[in-house]
RNA sequence: CGCGGAGUGGAGCAGUUGGUAGCUCGUUGGGCUCAUAACCCAAAGGUCGUAAGUUCGAGUCUUGCCUCCGCAACCA
């Protein structure tokens, strides 16, 4: 845990792409993710910031069949509208692309190719529901009928919402298509399976042994899946919307999204470094060799597959390095109530940004202030309001202005020489270092929130500073003095403009002009 | 049914191996006036979801229960 890396590679979460991102997205994942990278970028080190959209799957068909649209047309509209709310908010991706593109189809079937050549498949046939109307297999979440338990009447054939009873599609009385309404028709199917049990002990040791250090929610989660044994798991789907399994007679075959969507990290990696082959080099480097740390960012809903199933396809396979940290976040609620998309209960990212022009930072700030690291947690606007006024306009923004104010008043905007220090400057300069030190700790530690705070409290040392020095009193009597403080202030300014640019690139960017640095 | 995470002053969060409960915001009072909806200082406010247990002593350990979120292997 504690080797040393040469270089890194962080994942961020394909967003799906049957909708736009909302805050919950940002704080969960990509905020968090971007503040780590520019961290990391800040200090020279080598790094890859990786992100794309998940784009196959049988909810994007059934949207599309919905509207009357092709799926290609509903994920052209929603990776569009994605990559632009992100770049918006400096999500400071080094590629974002997507699981339609060619190169991650290639990248996709060849990985199921080895594996299955290595033989580390088993396939299986199996009954299942087929909707002869819309002419495809039903998955157990797209079938409705009436739950045997309680007699709801809009039970899923995976679970009943209303009684929480997990249920088989074959115990739902009057079983309904919910794509076409019609009577579903039992068919046999074949599929592949990732014998997940194969991988039991191995995986066990490797988490449980050796990554004691990731959060106690990522922990548990893994501990509870491995103490409840693992069972092969089907890599394949009979849909017409994905990337064709590449095998004989595997017609009307795609490989399950959750096993396309996290080989997308690696396809995208592959497409940015044969673009650019001078800049980022062989994409081998970033999966294949044991100096490069792997970091994936996600949400809590996503841990078992980053956990687990992801690690067991990479071993599968046998050249691939394996994730260092997984640091999942919990989720963000919307003034009390759990975000929705189908019930359009969010902040969606490109409306935000209409409402509130050039105000990313803000909503940047507030979503790690309140992220949600250990628990789940609210956003209100009110609090939004509350922490953009008082803490970063307050304290931040104010402690800058003061400054700058003050030099321009008795130095014509110009940088004053200190003359001698006195002890509480050199406090603090010794307070600078030492929450240098704090905050790259905490943000070693994935603890953003804390490293926020941590970098607040430094501009609450220059308002402090001020107040006790007082040098609008001094102005009378000794200049030279006030050269030195305002020297001082400024040079707390300039590096508050580097705390900050991580979680605040745009105001420090800022910033950093107006100091001319 | 099961498994994991969480439940700490008005709000949001910390609480390391058990030993007088901390932080930010808000509230109240004071100071200051260079400053952007200011800043600085001080105070009030919590028997740590609940019931029991272990202990000289528990927010911290054990057990039961309640609430919220996630997972539960064909939703992603």
């Amino acid at each position: 845990m504690s080797r040393q890396f040469n270089r890194t590679l962080i994942t961020s979460a394909l967003p799906y792409a049957n909708g736009p991102v909302h805050i919950g997205h940002l704080a969960g994942v990509y905020v968090p993710a971007d503040i780590y990278v520019r961290y990391l970028r800040l200090k020279g080190e080598e790094v890859l910031f990786i992100g794309g959209s998940d784009e196959h799957g049988i909810p994007i068909t059934i949207k599309a069949r919905k509207e009357g649209v092709t799926p290609q047309d509903i994920v052209d509209r929603y990776h569009g509208l994605i990559k632009k709310s992100f770049a918006k908010f400096g999500i400071s991706f080094d590629v974002y692309s997507r699981t339609t593109s060619q190169i991650h189809r290639q990248t996709a079937a060849d990985f199921f190719r080895v594996l299955y050549d290595k033989g580390q498949f088993i396939d299986q046939e199996s009954k299942q529901y087929y909707d002869e109307e819309a002419g495809q297999f039903l998955a157990d979440r797209y079938i409705v009928g009436t739950c045997p338990i309680c007699g709801n009447d809009r039970a899923y054939g995976d679970q009943c919402e209303q009684c929480g009873t997990s249920l088989s599609p074959t115990e739902l009385i009057n079983p309904k298509s919910a794509l076409s309404g019609s009577v579903p028709v039992m068919r046999k199917t074949k599929h592949w399976y990732l014998p997940l049990d194969k991988h039991e002990a191995w995986l066990r040791q490797w988490i449980l042994e050796d990554h004691k250090e990731w959060r106690s929610n990522v922990y548990g989660q893994c501990k509870s899946w491995l103490d409840m044994g693992l069972q092969p798991r089907a890599v394949s789907r009979d849909l017409d919307w994905g990337v064709p399994v590449p095998l004989p007679n595997a017609e009307g075959k795609v490989l399950y999204v959750w096993f396309d969507a996290p080989i997308g990290y690696i396809s995208n990696t592959k497409e940015l470094c044969e673009k650019q082959p001078d800049k980022y080099g062989d994409w081998q480097k970033w999966w294949k060799d044991e100096d490069t740390r792997l970091v994936h960012f996600i949400g809590k809903d996503n841990i078992v597959f980053h956990c687990i199933v992801f690690p067991a396809m990479l071993k599968a396979d046998g050249s691939y390095i394996l994730p260092d940290n997984v640091p999942a976040n919990e989720f963000l609620n919307l003034e009390g109530d759990k975000i929705s998309t189908s019930r359009n209960w969010a902040v969606w990212l490109h409306e935000y940004l209409q409402d509130f022009p050039d105000k990313q930072d803000v909503l940047r700030y507030v979503l790690t202030a309140n992220a949600p690291e250990t628990k789940d947690n609210d956003f209100t606007w009110r609090d939004f309001q509350a922490r953009n006024n008082n803490e970063l306009v307050a304290i931040y923004g104010n402690f800058v202005n003061r400054t700058l104010v003050l030099t321009q008043k008795y130095f014509d905007g110009n940088v004053p020489e200190h003359k001698e220090l006195t002890d509480y400057d050199k406090e603090v300069f010794a307070e600078i270092e030492n929450s240098k030190l704090k905050i790259e700790n905490l943000l070693d530690n994935f603890k953003f929130r804390d490293a926020l705070r941590e970098t607040m409290n430094l501009a609450r040392v220059g308002n402090k500073y001020l107040a006790d020095t007082e040098p609008w009193k001094l102005a009378k009597t000794d200049m030279a003095r006030v050269g030195t403080i305002l020297n001082v202030s400024l040079q707390l300014c300039a590096n508050l403009a580097i705390a900050f640019e991580p979680f605040l690139p745009f105001s420090s960017a800022k910033l950093r002009n107006m100091l001319n640095i």
